[in-house]
DNA sequence: CTTATAATGTAATAATATAACATAACATTT
DNA sequence: AAATGTTATGTTATATTATTACATTATAAG
């Protein structure tokens, strides 16, 4: 039996975001340091934009809050930010949405698992080993070598039931 | 041990490719009928188009070769034409590509695996009954249940060598 | 043949993302 | 503290991907 594969769980109804929040962001800070890379103001204020909620945020969305705040934003502005934060692992891309979402644990960008809710729009994150020893498996018996991959379920949570 | 989860393979050097792209094309013509639904020479013809190759190609890639040979094709055309032959299940779109590529066997849209090589760019489609098990299993002791999922890695193939 | 439905034509625009180059901030060496 | 190199941001423009809206044409069904 392996570790706990939820990395972001769904949320219960008592869920303490503004916790939830700071610790991601106190995370963030913490390896920025260790790595000597600079979550400069923008980044740090990109991402808590991104933590906002359990949601996938749009680049756009998020361009928009900036400008309520930062005269002279502009899609790089905030490109950039999120390849920043990409790049650290801050943040996931979701392709199957054109949209990002925090990350839960920086370290595991290319082998995550993502749980897509259609009814709430919440997702969950998972790094399960299994899975990823399956993929891993299944490629090499075709003789394919595993750099990484996108894995994003679509269906319904828990909470919204079993319907649409 | 389960059937061959092998949909499109990657290909070896003495493929014949106009006998695979004739087989994909009466298919859908076969699938068509029986559905009652209008393969039109459009259609038809798009289709043709994906399946040039096993490499994904893009809306805009089409766009520009159905102008070549059909005056006034604009940017709903090829969109039309893909809505309707994904719906049909004849070709897939590849959301970390924005891409689409002929499907190897309609009706399995939801839970379709592509390997994609990133060397040689040419992608192999699995539809591997133990991953969506696996991932049905993990999904549902979160309570969440699965409509479909995108399931895209990334890597290298065999021709390819084990390098980038 | 008429009518309803489905498909296509056409123009405009929305949504997502990047390129290219200028300026500013910061870090390092002196 | 000044000079320098590097990183980050500002700014303008544009590329890429996709959709909306409405007109017209083709096909199928009665």
């Amino acid at each position: 039996m392996g570790r706990n594969p939820v990395i972001v769980p769904f949320k219960e109804a008592n869920h303490s975001h503004g916790r939830c929040l700071d610790t991601a962001l106190a995370r963030a800070e913490r390896v920025c340091r260790e790595r000597r890379v600079r979550l400069t103001p923008l980044r740090r204020r990109v991402l808590e934009l991104v933590w906002g909620s359990h949601e996938p945020v749009k680049a756009y969305e998020l361009l928009d809050r900036l400008r309520d705040e930062h005269q002279g934003a502009a899609p790089p502005t905030v490109y950039r930010a999120l390849e920043f934060l990409l790049q650290q692992g801050f943040v996931h891309r979701l392709v199957s949405l054109n949209a990002y979402i925090g990350c839960g644990e920086p370290g595991h960008d290319n082998v995550a698992q993502f749980l897509i809710c259609r009814r709430c729009g919440e997702v969950a994150e998972l790094d399960d080993a299994a899975i990823s020893r399956l993929l891993e498996t299944r490629a090499g018996e075709l003789g394919f070598s595993v750099q990484g991959y996108a894995l994003e379920v679509r269906g319904c949570c828990a909470k919204c039931g079993a319907g649409a």
